[in-house]
DNA sequence: GTTAGGGACGCCGGT
DNA sequence: CGTCCCTAAC
């Protein structure tokens, strides 16, 4: 060996008189560091990168750097000679995974492979699936959707025997989010119950019984839904030392991205995984924290000196994404909550242009002059690829596509329909489910329901059917691994009689998914699918099959990067449709589109132009939240979001009527935390009430329209 | 027992 | 506007 060198690190933080060697391998001794940490770091930065081992709480504002912080600090770990392997790096969502991998490889020049780094969802899968089974699962265990775990609660509701139309008991979306919201928050059903008062207090027992009886299907059909994934993996590093000790010694630097986000499952988990070693780095702000209607609290952040003592603390608050006048609304808007951090940001930028209050009539005028401004911006010299749309719902964007799409305007959608929960899809990808997991019984009979002449009862029936031919066929083989096929030529004596050719079909189907020239091969196996049954039953079923065929091609062509079944499946399980998307075309830079989106989807990215629309009361702030104080707070947070997303432009946009089928056409009120920005912190542009067309608004400082009533009063 | 068609209803957000 | 549930016909 050429060489290695020793970093001691020591004398620091609560692990004083602890003294800790690192080793790397291959590289000379003492090898000064690479990266010029002081140049490329401002002040603040290069503290929280350089920290000692030990916990740290990193408070990173807006645009402040804070994905640029965190990857710096895996880049000096691993340059002061920590392998890669001893690092865990976890984030909230797989955008922002990705995006901080892509800069870690960048700045330390190779892909550290061995680095972990990924959702805590996805490195949950990852831990389970080495040790499933010390929790009665198999390792080829899949995981379910929303839609699939709600069908499956539907039918523990049934087993559990409650007549849910002659007793009052919530509907299962409420079962489900009220079993999802006590696994993450970590409280009971009870407590929930009462906490929301909803009236079904009486039914707890029920309820809990249902829930018992969803765990023990869910092991039983090997499938997982995404809190297992968490709670699991909280219960494998709660219950088996050796586990939790494996995992603590492997990590021994655990950083986390976005901590104002996380739950109290995930915050035990993060305390289960650093152990005593506390050599944690959480980065957040507080001011953005968006998810606590899953369970994500604040207080993690808030508390977080108190539930690690003598941690450091680190406050970046220069801001050098957006203008001044951008980041004097930013902090307008988030002042009036009265919950957080006290904190700065301070503008690195120099001065730019007033952000602008639009107020236009309705949702149409409104996305007409969004579209003329795009427009113009882009005539400016603007790439399409840095402007946004963003708004609070999904269904907010309706006019704003419309309009993109009659007038050309190139734009992405993260969509609110999601790519893999769309039927075809998830009718393809079944057979693909229960040829990796036999036991997975949704699956099974997601796929035989295709066939015509079967129904719920065949389907039941023939599971049954199929689970004692296949125990007759495991015992016979003397072990586990039966090919299934077989099984599913018995069961198909129990088929109704017009079914019994589209039977033989699938089981032909799947005995050719079973060869081991095949299976594992999920591109494979899908084209395979698609020829042998799908292609005729989609032509048969819907009207555009055409199109739902081409996005299964798509999704056969992604498969083909995948090696194996199970990392193909647990990634379509854990990636919604954006992402997918993202990943495909990772490479091609062609992203010359508008981006529309929700805020929420929009957190941690950035845009020369931000069009921020539907700013409603009762949109944005949300209907639902209007009556309660700490949603507000939470809407405002969103809020700050959205406006510290603009770098240069910032458009604040609102109509002034608002059509609903139940009341027709209504006035609305602009938006609260419209009001609660000081006037001059704006510049008001008036659309001109007959319409749109060039220049027919006043472009303050632009030349490009007449000042025409400007400053009038718009209501 | 299955399927097709009509009527009611809801509509935040994401792993 | 689409989804879901219920009912009536195949």
């Amino acid at each position: 060996m050429s060489g290695f060198c020793v970093v001691a690190w020591g004398e620091c933080g609560l692990n004083r008189g602890m003294t800790r060697e690192y080793v790397v391998h291959g590289v000379g001794g003492g090898m000064p560091l690479r990266i010029d940490y002081a140049a490329e770091l401002n002040p603040q930065q290069l503290a929280a990168v350089t920290a000692p081992p030990g916990p740290a709480l990193v408070l990173a504002g807006a645009g402040s750097g804070k994905t640029r912080t965190l990857t710096y600090r895996v880049a000096y770990l691993i340059e002061r000679g920590v392998s890669p392997e001893r690092l865990l790096l976890l984030t909230f969502t797989n955008k922002a995974a990705r995006e901080m991998m892509g800069r870690v490889t960048e700045l330390v020049g190779s892909e550290p492979s061995r680095l972990w780094g990924g959702t805590f969802h996805s490195i949950g899968a990852r831990v389970l699936r080495s040790h499933a089974e010390l929790l009665g699962y198999r390792p080829d265990f899949t995981i379910l959707d929303r839609e699939d775990s709600e069908a499956l609660l539907k039918v523990c509701v049934g087993a559990a025997g409650i007549d849910t139309k002659s007793v009052p008991f919530p509907k299962v979306e409420v079962v489900a989010d009220l079993i999802s919201r006590g696994t993450n928050e970590r409280v009971g059903i009870g407590t929930l119950l009462e906490r929301r008062r909803t009236g079904f207090e009486g039914m707890r027992g029920e309820i809990e019984r249902v829930a018992a009886l969803y765990a023990a299907r869910k092991q039983a059909a090997n499938v997982m839904d995404f809190d297992d994934l968490l709670a699991l993996w909280l219960r494998l590093m709660d219950e088996i030392a050796e586990v939790r000790e494996r995992y603590q010694r492997r990590f021994e630097f655990v950083m986390v991205d976005e901590y104002q986000d996380t739950n109290q499952i995930q915050s035990d988990l993060i305390d289960r995984l650093v152990g005593a070693h506390r050599h944690l780095m959480v980065v957040g702000d507080d001011s953005q924290s968006i998810y606590s209607w899953r369970g994500a609290n604040f207080r993690n952040i808030l508390d977080f000196p108190k539930r690690y003592p003598g941690a450091a603390i680190f406050k970046i608050e220069t801001n050098y994404r957006s203008t001044p006048e951008i980041l004097a609304v930013a902090n307008a808007a988030i002042a009036a909550n009265t919950e957080q951090f006290a904190k700065q940001l301070v503008a690195a930028r120099k001065s730019g242009m007033k952000p602008a209050l639009v107020p236009c009539e309705d949702a149409h005028q409104q996305a007409g002059f969004v579209a003329q401004r795009v427009v113009e911006l882009h005539e400016e010299g603007i790439g399409l690829g840095g402007m946004a749309v963003l708004y609070r719902s999904h269904f907010h964007a309706l006019e704003v596509q419309m309009e993109f799409t009659r007038r050309g305007i190139p734009f992405v959608i993260t969509s609110g329909i999601r790519f893999f929960e769309q039927a075809h899809i998830k009718d393809v990808t079944a057979w693909l489910k229960w040829t990796a997991n036999p036991a997975d019984e949704l699956s099974f009979k997601r796929m035989v329901l295709l066939l015509p002449g079967i129904g719920p009862r065949a389907g039941e029936k023939l599971w049954a059917a199929f689970g004692a031919a296949h125990e007759r066929a495991k015992a016979e083989a003397g072990g586990d691994t039966a090919a299934v096929a077989p099984s599913l030529v018995a069961a198909g004596a129990s088929a109704p009689r017009k079914s019994a050719p589209a039977w033989a079909q699938l089981t032909a189907t799947i005995a050719q998914l079973e060869d081991p020239g095949v299976f594992g091969r999920p591109a494979d196996m899908i084209r395979l699918v698609l020829e042998a049954f799908y292609e005729d039953y989609a032509e048969d079923t819907f009207a555009n099959a055409a199109q739902r065929l081409e996005e299964l091609n798509q999704l056969a062509t992604y498969a083909g990067q995948f090696a194996s079944l199970t990392d193909f499946l647990t990634q379509l399980s854990l990636l919604n449709n954006m992402e997918a998307e993202a990943e495909q075309r990772a490479d091609q830079d062609d992203e010359d589109r508008v981006r529309l989106s929700t805020v929420h989807q929009a957190k941690g990215l950035e845009f020369d132009v931000v069009f921020a629309i539907m700013l409603g009361e009762g949109l944005f702030p949300s209907g639902r939240s209007l009556e309660d104080a700490s949603a507000i707070e939470e809407e405002r947070r969103l809020f700050y979001v959205t406006v510290t997303r603009a770098k240069d432009e910032l458009y604040l946009c609102y109509p002034l009527l608002r059509f609903t089928q139940a009341q027709g056409m209504q006035r609305l009120m602009p938006s609260r935390f419209l009001d609660e920005i000081r006037s001059d912190l704006l510049e008001v542009w008036n659309l001109r009430s007959s319409g749109l067309s060039a220049g027919a608004w006043a472009v303050p400082g632009l030349g490009g329209g007449q000042a025409d009533g400007k400053g009038e009063d718009p209501f």
